[in-house]
DNA sequence: TCGTGTGAAGACGTTCACAGCT
DNA sequence: AGCTGTGAACGTCTTCACACGA
């Protein structure tokens, strides 16, 4: 089929460009150029122009973009029509956090169940999302059609666990824990690794004065 | 100077194999072929040699890695010699959680601070860091010669706590807000957007039903 | 004049394929 | 026979530089 196919770092990017209009949309902007975009979005300006060329052609030469045109462009790409589901599974420390944590709605997600091996533990106030056992997974993936998992167990369990969610029929697994999941080629896990982010961090912190790294790409420094 | 330097992708990869590594220790492995620490660490066989190579010649021809030599070489490297200390700005939903990870001190960090507008607040239990008002940073930040951040503070302060981090001399920061940052040049931050995350993994999610992306590099399906 | 859209060039990263060591 | 180390090919991403439109 079509070979005009948007590659996934553009997609990423889109991502975050979606989000600088949305804000400027709050601010009523209603124009922006590609290097004031750019530059809210901590890219070079010639990337954003060669990622819009994906979506056609938006801009007005001399002027620049019209926020809401992009806006609605991008958002159709990112097909932000409906609130996807997703669970969540693990609901300890951290996924307790993820499970109060506001962000996910906002960008379109609800989370609209939890679970933990066991759910009594984790009757802290503050969560508005039912909390059930484990075992009960299975039932509520299918029955609501849900795709998407939150994965922040402990390491130990993570494979088995992500295991389940797979037999489960969920196609795509956010990560927290510090493994590299093994899962049938169908499934889409993206891994965020708190440990290795920070270390990352501090290896382009010390590359500074000892020269041994090359400050390129990932760690940006817009 | 040495125009060998590695780059930021390699360096990124060289964590993933030194956890791999260390697992591979602690289960008493001697050797290890590069295919088999590819598999583990979700990446291929020649990529992983390759990067290797930025470390001298390691390798037995016909046999394998020492697992103990790769992960001392690589130790090197990334110069995990003692903890590196690091504070934290915003104990709120999601801080207070980073301050009972215990994923950072594994990695050989340690969160020496935390700071919060309302300190008082987070006097929650299960939390073994002091908690400061914001105010003391620079003072703590000089007195140890702190380098590193976790800044975990709502969107709209972001920018501003980052400026004072910067201010009082912070060289590295691991961000969680949804904003990009601007900051000097010889600072460095890596940015972890939850929502964002998520949201890439819906994407090529839905790419597989409707074919519209390239499912590439970034979201691995190892 | 200002800023977009884009061919062309360049830099970078990944993978192949095989020579050579054990 | 098995597996590393690496030249070379390939593909991808980024950036430059400038023609063109408003």
């Amino acid at each position: 089929m079509g070979k005009d196919q948007i590659p996934g770092k553009t997609i990423y990017r889109l991502s975050i460009y979606h989000r600088c209009l949305r804000r400027l949309e709050d601010a009523e902007t209603l124009t922006i150029s590609s290097s004031a975009l750019a530059k809210a979005a901590g890219v070079n300006p010639s990337q954003l122009r060669r990622d819009l060329t994906y979506l056609g052609t938006f801009g007005t030469r001399g002027l620049g973009y019209s926020v809401q045109e992009l806006t609605t462009a991008i958002g159709g790409i990112l097909g932000r029509a409906h609130l996807q589901p997703v669970i969540l599974v693990g609901a300890g420390n951290l996924g307790a956090a993820l499970l109060r944590y506001g962000g996910f709605h906002k960008e379109g997600f609800e989370v609209v169940a939890a679970f933990d091996a066991s759910p009594e533990a984790v009757a802290q106030r503050g969560i508005a999302v039912p909390v059930y056992h484990a075992s009960e997974m299975p039932k509520i993936v299918e029955e609501f059609s849900i795709r998407l998992a939150i994965l922040s167990v402990p390491v130990e369990q993570a494979q088995a666990v992500a295991n389940d969610l797979v037999r489960a029929g969920i196609q795509g697994i956010l990560s927290f824990s510090p493994t590299v999941l093994q899962v049938p080629e169908n499934v889409t896990v993206n891994s965020v690794d708190l440990a290795l982010e920070l270390e990352q961090v501090s290896l382009f912190v010390k590359s500074t004065d000892s020269a041994l790294l090359d400050p390129q790409s990932e760690p940006p420094t817009p």
